[in-house]
DNA sequence: GCAAAAATATTAGTAATACTAATATTTTGT
DNA sequence: ACAAAATATTAGTATTACTAATATTTTTGC
């Protein structure tokens, strides 16, 4: 079971701590509703302030702009996949078994977390899928990098490539080859929805088993 | 030697064939300056019209959004690699050399064209590098899916999926393989310049070799 | 229970963005 | 040289992305 205080969000990326109050988690919870719903190019912060009966210059003071919102939700659904791949590694010896566990997480870390009722995770898993290559595809990305926003990232990645390392001392790409599991775990379930000429697998609903497939594929193929 | 008219992009992404016009050339040439500069959610049409000496109501004559232009930019993108792979191909059967090949130019297709004056080749590497995602990653991608605009990428990867059966005719996922090796040249192209905790990769100015050499393993491990 | 402080809401604004319409001028093709 | 096409100019609108000032409500400490 997580308590808030676990997700560890690195400060400065909100102006001040939405989890401590209850418009703050209002805001985080609606801003998921929203964004899945009109995607982000048209998600605003007026829509947003009336879609959950506040108001657009109270939105303001916990969020500089919608950028750093999303950047904040993304940012989450790392600690959050972190957590899930801690939580169920635990006690495990065996690295194959542990990668293993670590891309069924990053294919279906969408079961529900019951301490963190606001966050819909299937709703915010959808939009991991559809819009966090934005959180980090901007002119900002050297800038918000010294502030420390991507630690999360860098330090889910790094736990993953000590698996690979684990698993192969000698294997030459264990970053790389972490990072690009997580992003193709996302992008094929995405281009299997949108354009599926892309890709040979399938997904119907939530079920995303045939990408744990291919990713387990890779892992064979690339480790043994 | 490419001529515009192989270029081939499709009918309904720009309002009038900006290849016909100076202006519109001079829309294609500038805009690959200016987003390369300031990014995409910073580019606007007054600002492209203004460093163009141009006026915005006449860029939009030619192209509905900014979005539709970075789709043209990409698509046209696309289909320059799928020239390159053609023309670099031609005559050789090996299908292993060929998927060389087609590594070399997914990673470097920065060659300048010398027929094509007005496309500035690097430039537009690091846009589809930096802002490509923002492309298809829309509400719309669906609807610009059955208007024909992602062709290019789907006969790109079909290309390039078609090499590796040829390579292993049993391989089980030709498409997403090719998917992933171009998104990957992209992708961690990206990371070692901005986030290089993330790869194992570095690249020092346009030298891009060692995710030549990347892809190249990855290639090694899955085909053999 | 009350005052101070903190949080939230309201109102009112600005500059920039993302367009569209109407008309005038320039360029081009024959 | 003339018609047609392309481009430019001017003038607008609605929305976005904010900020400032002030008012109201809620929380908390004593």
């Amino acid at each position: 079971m997580v308590i808030i205080s676990d997700i560890g969000l690195p400060q400065g990326l909100s102006l001040r701590d939405p989890l401590q109050t209850k418009l703050g988690r209002d805001i985080i919870s609606n801003s998921i509703d929203l964004i899945e719903e009109v995607g982000f190019e048209q998600f605003t912060f007026k829509k947003l302030a009336k879609c959950m009966g506040s108001n657009e210059t109270s939105l303001y003071r916990y969020f500089e702009n919608k950028h750093s919102l999303l950047l904040y939700l993304v940012v989450w659904y790392w600690n959050w996949v972190s957590y899930l791949i801690d939580y169920n590694t635990k006690n495990i010896e065996d690295p194959h078994r542990k990668l293993d566990i670590i891309i069924e997480n990053f294919v279906d870390a969408t079961k529900e977390n019951p301490s963190v009722h606001f966050v819909n995770e299937t709703k915010l898993h959808h939009i991991i899928i559809s819009e966090s290559a934005k959180a980090y595809h901007t002119k900002k990305v050297d800038y918000e990098n010294t502030e420390g926003f991507f630690m999360s990232y860098k330090a889910l990645i790094q736990k993953v490539a000590d698996v690979i390392t684990e698993i192969n001392p000698r294997f030459p790409y264990p970053n790389s080859f972490a990072t690009n599991l997580f992003e193709m775990a996302n992008n094929q379930i995405f281009f299997a929805q949108h354009l599926p000429r892309l890709t040979n697998i399938k997904v119907q609903g939530e079920d995303f088993s045939e990408v744990v497939d291919l990713l387990k594929f890779y892992k064979h193929k690339m480790l043994g």
